[in-house]
This record gives structure tokens, sequence and C-alpha cells, in this order.
DNA sequence: TAAATAGTTCAAAAATATTTGAACTATTTA
DNA sequence: TAAATAGTTCAAATATTTTTGAACTATTTA
């Protein structure tokens, strides 16, 4: 396409981070726990593969949706919901 | 995945709607227009063929993004910005 | 009626996104 | 230290999305 502003971009990342139904799901699970969780416990509850997984919260976490921390071995991840207001609430403004 | 709700598709379809340069162009040169125009009309100002037109045109449609009146052999298409809002705006609810 | 215009449909090609399994790193536990 | 656990990386396979061009429908204009 023509070219883009930084914050199209930014904008097109996050809609396509949200255009998935098991990262839509994920992101659910998320918001309905409101706490740090592990990529492990997700992905069970998800009943996907660990490598499947693995590139889903890639894909979250770059768009910036989610946070991630690592803890020992695990990772665990939340939601970030400035990301989301900033790209989905204030839409109109961005455009 | 796990199954969905009907909103969880339909989301879906939105943020899919959305997910894509050209598409998210279009919306945003119907923004600044905010106005009915002609699928041709905005067609030649993406510089896409009239296929692709159609093709993206037709997903926007079926998201909900965008509403659409024939009159004479053109179709003028408008930001349906109900939609969005329900879809973006309050997406939290329905998490 | 013939030619031009606006848009659609179709199937094939091309491009992107997602899944899979095996091999890997890092960390913890026995 | 060995085994187990959590997650990553890679390349190949699969699935989905997008583009392309030709043929099509419907409408308008000459």
């Amino acid at each position: 396409m023509t070219k883009q502003t930084h914050s199209t971009e930014a904008s097109i990342n996050v809609f396509k981070a949200l255009a998935d139904p098991i990262r839509l799901a994920i992101i659910q699970y998320l918001s309905q726990h409101d706490q740090a969780l592990s990529c492990g416990e997700i992905g069970q509850a998800m009943q996907i593969s660990k490598t499947s997984g693995s590139y889903h919260f890639k894909i979250l976490q770059e768009a910036g949706l989610i946070t991630v921390r690592k803890v020992g071995r695990e990772k665990f991840v939340k939601l970030d919901r400035v990301t989301f207001d900033h790209y989905l609430i204030h839409f109109w403004q961005n455009l």
C-alpha cells in the first residue's frame, strides 16, 4: 500500500494480534483472571502446544498487548490495558 | 480453537477487517472525507485494481464497518461508526 | 442498439500466517 | 550431577489471505 505513519503500522500490529481466535481467547482468559499467569497455564487452558503458545504470546507481546516477566524458568504474562486503550479506544484520533 | 460466542466471532471479523493496510487506508480516507464515496474513487485514491477493491470493500462490509448504497451503476460506501464503536470502544464489555 | 462504465465473480498464483515436531537453552529439583 | 520442567527456535508442512486477469452482469450514454 501507500506509505503508513508509524502509528498506523503499530495499529495494524494490534489489529492483527486481535484478529485470531486463539489470541482473543488468551486475552479473554487474562482479562477474566486479571493477574499475571504463566504461559504454561494459559497454553493448557487453551489446549494448544507449547510451540503454538510461544508463537502467539510473541505476537501479543510485539503488539504491546501483554507484558512479560520471567520468573525462574517460567514466563508470566499480563494484559497491557494501556496499549489496548491507546489503540482501540482512541483509534479515531489516530486516523 | 475452543468454541466462540457469536460476538467473539463478530469481533474477530472486525479485527481481521482492520488488520490490513489497504483497508485501514480506506477507512482513513472515508473518515477524512466523512461522506459516502464511490468504490471507484476510493480505489483510484488507493491505487488498487477494481478486483482488489471489490475484495476489500466486501470484507469491510461483512464486518459491518461500512454501509453500501447502490446508485445507478456505482456503489457508494460510508463508514459505519456505530459498528466500529460497538466492537472497539466497548470491546472490554464483550470479553 | 452499440459502446462505455462500474463493479462482481471465478480460479489460479502469490504472499502470509499458523501448526508441527525435533532439537535446543535455561532453570529447578532430586 | 542427572532428570525434569518451562519455554524457544528452526525449517517444513499446512492453511488462510490477497492479488491477478479474464470473463461476466448491470447500468448508462452516444
